[in-house]
DNA sequence: TAATAAATAT
DNA sequence: CATATTTATT
């Protein structure tokens, strides 16, 4: 243990804390504010849209629950509705655990950014996002290609993709063209997730986290305002809705379990990012 | 400062 | 969709 390690292990231990114990904090953390959908997705041509959306565009709106009055002291003007910059979205070792998942289901064949994100099914979770991911992987993959057959181990790669590391890599993956064609799939690696612990509490929690991300980057510190509105526990999970598929070939084999988001501010410094991460086992 | 990670652009 | 580049964060 050298001060080394330290550096990452401080950000380490805020990624993989007990969820249980997070739980009670993060309802703690949560804090009401504007609510919009950006769970909608354009459908080029729907052909029976049943939109149950309700919450039409016009969001801006913030429910001024807690003093809205200055949020930006010295910024004239702020355009919160549009103009959203989508905070930094944090891979968390769930979360990308989860990414291989869906990888691994899907073969490399249809292992797409768009594909492994609808199979993901990860709300808040972007395309970009996944092929951003996508392609750090495949550089990871490549690394270690090269470095298995003599190369031990080096330190220098457990420490720069130590994210990584924590998925467990199917072997598949380490052998483009093996056996003529990559369509095989004996079977999910993803073992049983059954974990219904406390999920209402995290679902709540994320319903609220959500909000916060919509809501502007001020804010530095955000305490907790203490007025959790008991009026949250109604809307189900926050895993994605069972979203049709249209425009595929081939179907994908199913959705993964279910999973959660959570958004928590990481540094100190203010700056909201998006961390979702799966509410199961690991 | 440099390095890593994600976002964004091509 | 894949790759390259730029930007933000550690």
């Amino acid at each position: 243990m050298r001060e080394e390690d330290s550096n990452w292990f401080s950000r380490w231990e805020e990624q993989l804390p007990s969820p249980e114990e997070l739980m009670p904090i993060s309802q703690s953390l949560i804090t009401p504010e504007l609510s919009m959908a950006f769970d909608i997705r354009n459908l080029p041509n729907s052909p029976q849209p049943p939109p149950p959306v309700p919450p039409p565009p016009s969001s801006q709106p913030l429910s001024a629950e807690f003093d809205s009055g200055d949020l930006g002291s010295g910024a004239a003007g702020d355009e919160p509705a549009r103009t959203l910059k989508r905070p930094r979205l944090v891979w968390t070792p769930q979360l990308h655990k989860r990414f291989v998942d869906a990888v691994a289901h899907l073969g490399i064949k249809n292992a797409v950014p768009k594909t492994i994100m609808q199979l993901m099914s990860v709300d808040g979770l972007t395309r970009e996002n996944v092929a951003s991911h996508l392609q750090k992987y495949r550089l990871y993959l490549k690394r270690m290609q090269g470095l298995s057959g003599g190369g031990p181990l080096s330190a220098a790669d457990a420490a720069t993709d130590h994210l990584f590391a924590s998925a467990p890599v199917p072997a598949h993956f380490l052998h483009p063209g093996r056996s003529g064609s990559d369509h095989f799939l004996p079977f999910v690696p993803v073992a049983a997730l059954q974990h219904h612990h406390h999920q209402q509490l995290v679902a709540a929690a994320q319903q609220q986290q959500q909000q916060q991300q919509q809501q502007q980057y001020h804010h530095r510190q955000v305490g907790h305002f203490g007025s959790p509105p008991s009026r949250q526990f109604e809307h189900g999970f926050l895993m994605r809705q069972p979203q049709p598929v249209h425009r595929m070939g081939a179907a994908v084999p199913t959705q993964l379990p279910a999973y959660a988001e959570d958004l928590e501010s990481a540094t100190g410094g203010g700056r909201k990012v998006l961390t979702l991460f799966p509410n199961g086992d690991d």
